[in-house]
RNA sequence: GCCCCCGUAGCCCAAUCAGGCAGAGGCAGGCCCCUUAAAAGGGUCAGAGUGUCGGUUCGAGUCCGAUCGGGGGCACCA
């Protein structure tokens, strides 16, 4: 046993049921035995390998008509270990798969890992051991756990993202990344050589020096360096991308202090995709959440740029309210925009008011404060204090469209991250301008007319225009396409669309992740490893650890594990111009780097020319528009996990995609079809009064109270975790109940989509129903079938075609609660019938097998069958047994159900109104009086309006 | 502050898409059987009018509008 946590009472209680059990009742351990037997059989049989057309795995057999792709999300294997939690998605993808390959599909299910991350480097860090080491034993355990689950996994498939082999083309991918540039026109991305040959066209080219050219390049590419702003974890001694850091300013791992600063580092031009990105969400069988979540990340929003005359200068600013111009009466620019010092006047105008000048004697000492003031916030603290602070600039700008002098403040609700890093104020349309206005008694004007009985302040809603000149009258749309049209024609602005979305960050600065298949010669300038040269293989270090800092001292620089490494960072190659020394590059890739292809390795693991077949990536990922649609993108069938990833992996995995399939690579350009994401099993924990963990199954309940060891404990709901003390493991599961019973609980526990509480005691229910569907089959006492050969009676019939009908259904749509119910309620008629005649049990087995497929398979051999059943058939429903000869009425009187009647289920409805009327018991209540009307609802009631 | 999802027996959930008898299934509970005893055995019984208010309808758990409670996402993004 790996746990001792809450076993000691279920194992005794096991053993003592096994001695007094029947000998061939199905217990534990009679269920561990056969299904240890069956997980052997399956994968010295290879039931689960899904033959490809082409290749290593492919089959001389034919292939299967149709195929189905299905996938969990990339699980990191994690040194904890699995609790109950991690299997449900895992179970109900298997769950669909085995339905399917029963269905005669040719299904691909299989799980690697995402193997690269810090837990195992932090582990090293502290114990010196390989981060290789800990993962590899780490991956041991969890494909242990899993196999007692009982998943059906083509395990040639297995992937790691830690193997060379695996990661040999990640860094192929980067290359090919890098060696692309974004043709806006053409909207897509094409090699680099392409762009070089068009700039080549141009004379000017050649009058270049190689540094220019190659700059000129370089700013082009789709994965490139750049010295800018980053996000800088002292904490953690090293970058991350603008998705790991969260909105109060903090890493998402660990919690540490993020904070800008300039460095060098390799970004991902995702954002050349953003409207591909937006958009094609369209064409995706996504959860909305999702999709939205996406959407707003990348946060697309059309408006306009309008240019504001200040002096010699010119103010651009970015609005989505273009049709507000009129009621501009203000600007403002953030404190770190460009121009506020030139904007910043010598003194103030003699009639300056007291809120504006921040107290100061000039504009010059006031901007200076505030800057150095809005310096020191943190992002947190620009947040959480959204009372509106600013200082005038002493300048005046000209509102283009009337020539209007307004006045130009900065103030830190102006992010220069967004947008121009400037805006046009409008409070009477903007809550935010409204507010500042009433803080600095700046006027408000209404260029809306705001609907009747409105008492706010800014009114953000629809209406016509008002005190806008020319655009008065028009409602919102029609008013910014007129004022965007007017700008464009005098030169004052244009419609534009901005995003919220940057580039991203690729680089980080640990040990324990892919390498960079860059070098750089002396001159700093970077070249890319030849392909034959791939993998860059990581080096062995004696110290696996970043320079990590105070977490708190942003004036930090970082420094790789890797630039230490000195054998490793300077060698000799041959690229092309005789053996020279280079200098490697220290970063290695974000975790994000290998999963954002696996679905392609899991399609051709083993081939060792391409990262996948061609062949093979369109026969499991093409589109097929034939099926799903014209405007299907292909990707993988089912994709099932957690919500966490809406805006990381699942991002950064499109975008990747998206590339490839530009440069021709794969046939689907996007990854995944389908995505599901299965709830959560959350658990309740318990703490003492000093509000420390006490172990959740030691806890008793006693009159709506929790006690534990008599002291009374305050409960609590949520996660699963080792410090909560309320741990429960699949392995506990299956060494108490069985693989199939956890398998049916986690499935039976409610639908997949929705989270819900673990409650060990209620596993037993599972256990029971398998009990009593072997024990219709088997006799206990001696092991012996014990199925009827004779036929059924139609009343059997109907219970089974219904069963099969329901539970088909069930399967196809994921309603495994209810497919599960259907069982036990067929299995419930059985038993009332005390005989369980062969041609129900058959069917009866083959439903069960995709939610318990051990017991289902080990049935089927009993029931004299000597192939697997994973491949099929599954049963289906005979129309004749689904159709009632006779058909059961309540009869409504105003509503209220007062009679039945039962009527042939041919009747039509003047026949079911005559019997619903002849019934003594509404005769009675109708007293002879004519019903005002009656309601007919064929095969459901009858409704009698007295 | 804005947006999304969810509130059904003591508990987990069906029925909500397409309005038509509130119950498929499980846990816990009562009773009976089996057992020297026990149960993770067998059988059987009971239990809520669907968070609240209002509307539409012959008829509302289901549709619409409020409101309360829980969960999640976004948040000075112009």
């Amino acid at each position: 046993m790996l746990s001792g946590a809450g076993t000691t009472r279920g194992t005794s209680m096991t053993e003592q049921t096994a001695e007094a059990a029947p000998a061939h009742r199905y217990t534990a351990e009679l269920a561990g035995e056969f299904e240890r037997r069956w997980q052997q059989h399956w994968e010295e049989h290879g039931t689960f390998h899904a033959p490809n057309p082409v290749g290593a795995l492919s089959s001389d057999a034919p292939l299967p008509a149709d195929k189905m792709f299905v996938q969990d999300m990339f699980p990191y294997p994690s040194g904890a270990g699995l609790h109950v939690g991690h299997p449900l998605g895992f179970i109900g993808t298997d769950v669909f798969a085995r339905f399917h390959r029963m269905n005669g599909r040719n299904v691909l299910h299989t799980m690697g890992f995402d193997a690269f991350g810090l837990p195992a480097e932090q582990y090293a860090v502290q114990t010196g051991q390989h981060p290789r080491k800990t993962t590899e034993d780490n991956i041991a355990t969890y494909l242990r756990q899993i196999r007692r689950v009982g998943l059906g996994h083509d395990e040639r498939r297995r992937i790691s993202t830690i193997d060379p082999g695996y990661y040999r083309w990640t860094q192929w991918i980067f290359l090919r990344i890098y060696n692309s540039w974004y043709d806006e026109s053409a909207g897509r991305a094409r090699p680099i050589a392409e762009l070089e040959a068009e700039y080549a066209k141009d004379p000017s080219w050649a009058t270049l020096s190689d540094d220019e050219r190659r700059a000129k390049i370089d700013s082009r590419r789709l994965a490139y360096l750049s010295e800018a702003p980053v996000n800088w974890c002292p904490g953690l001694g090293t970058v991350l991308s603008n998705e790991e850091v969260t909105a109060d300013g903090r890493s998402e791992r660990g919690n540490f202090p993020v904070f800008r600063r300039n460095l060098r580092q390799w970004m991902m031009r995702i954002t050349a995709y953003s409207d591909r990105l937006v958009d094609d969400l369209d064409r995706l069988d996504w959860p909305e959440k999702i999709k939205s979540m996406q959407r707003n990340w990348i946060g697309r929003s059309h408006g306009a740029r309008v240019r504001f005359a200040s002096g010699e200068h010119s103010i651009e600013v970015f609005t989505t309210r273009p049709d507000t111009l009129f009621g501009a009466t203000y600007l403002v620019v953030a404190p770190e925009h460009p121009l506020v010092d030139s904007l910043t006047a010598d003194a103030w105008p003699s009639d300056v008011d007291d809120r504006w000048t921040g107290g100061a004697a000039t504009p010059a000492e006031a901007v200076a404060a505030y800057r150095l003031a809005a310096s020191r916030k943190s992002e947190l603290d620009r947040q959480e204090n959204k009372d509106k602070t600013g200082v005038f600039t002493g300048s005046y700008a000209v509102n283009p469209v009337n020539g209007a002098s307004i006045p130009v403040f900065v103030a830190d609700y102006v992010l220069m991250g967004y947008g121009t890093g400037a805006i046009m104020a409008v409070p009477g349309q903007d809550t935010r301008d409204w507010d500042f206005a009433e803080v600095f008694g700046l006027p408000i004007i209404r260029t809306v007319q705001p609907t009747e009985g409105f008492d706010g302040k800014a009114f953000t809603g629809e209406g016509p225009a008002i005190n806008s000149g020319f655009l008065d009258g028009m409602d919102v749309v029609q008013a910014k396409k007129a004022i965007t049209e007017w700008l464009a024609e005098r030169g004052a602005g244009e419609g534009t669309v901005q995003y919220k979305l940057r580039d991203w960050l690729f680089s980080r600065q640990r040990y324990w992740g892919e390498p960079f298949p860059i070098v750089y010669d002396e001159h700093g300038v970077a070249h890319d490893i030849p392909v034959d040269q791939l993998p860059v293989e990581l080096p062995e270090v004696d110290d696996y650890s970043p320079r990590t800092f105070d977490p708190n001292d942003p004036n930090t620089e970082p420094s790789p594990p890797l630039s230490r490494a000195t054998e490793w960072l300077n060698v000799e190659l041959d690229l092309g111009d005789g053996p020279k020394m280079y200098r490697r590059d220290a970063n290695t890739m974000p975790n994000w780097a290998g999963s954002c292809w696996y679905q392609l390795r899991y399609v051709d693991p083993e081939n060792t020319d391409r990262f996948v077949d061609a062949v093979n990536e369109k026969y499991w990922l093409g589109p097929r528009p034939e099926i799903h649609g014209s405007a299907d993108p292909g990707g993988v069938d089912l994709y099932i996990g957690g919500v966490e990833h809406a805006v990381l992996h699942l991002l950064y995995s499109r975008f990747w995609q998206k590339v490839l399939f530009d440069l021709g690579e794969v046939s689907s350009d996007e990854p995944y079809r389908r995505l599901f994401n299965q709830g959560y099993i959350q658990a309740y924990a318990y703490t003492d009064a000093r509000g420390v963990y006490v172990p959740a199954d030691e806890v008793v309940e006693r009159d709506g109270k929790y006690f534990w060891q008599d002291q009374e404990v305050n409960r609590e709901y949520g996660k699963m975790g080792k410090s909560l003390k309320n741990v429960v493991t699949p392995d506990e599961m299956c060494d108490n109940y069985g693989a199939d019973t956890f398998r049916l609980y986690e499935m039976s526990m409610g639908p997949l989509e929705v989270s819900r509480p673990w409650a060990t005691k209620d596993v037993v229910g599972a256990q029971r129903f398998l009990q009593r569907l072997w024990r219709n089959m088997v006799d206990e006492e001696t092991g012996q079938l014990r199925v009827s050969e004779a036929e059924p009676d139609e009343a059997t019939l109907r219970a089974l075609h219904k069963a099969i009908a329901g539970v088909r259904e069930d399967y196809a749509e994921m309603r495994y609660n209810t497919a599960g119910a259907k069982l036990i309620e067929l299995n419930n008629f059985l038993t009332k019938a005390g005989v369980t005649p062969r041609s129900v049990a058959e069917p009866l087995v083959l439903m069960l097998a995709p939610l318990c497929p051990h017991i289902a398979e080990e049935l089927w051999q009993r029931l004299g069958h000597d192939t697997s059943l994973a491949h099929g058939p599954f049963p289906v429903a005979d129309e004749r047994y689904l159709v009632d000869d006779t058909v059961e009425y309540p009869i409504q009187v105003n509503g209220k159900v007062k009679a039945r009647i039962t009527v042939a289920a041919d009747a039509d409805q003047e026949q079911v109104k005559a019997v619903a009327l002849a019934d003594a018991k509404v005769a009675e209540l109708l007293g002879g009086k004519e019903p005002r009307k009656v309601i007919v609802v064929p095969g459901r009631l009858v409704n009698i309006v007295a």
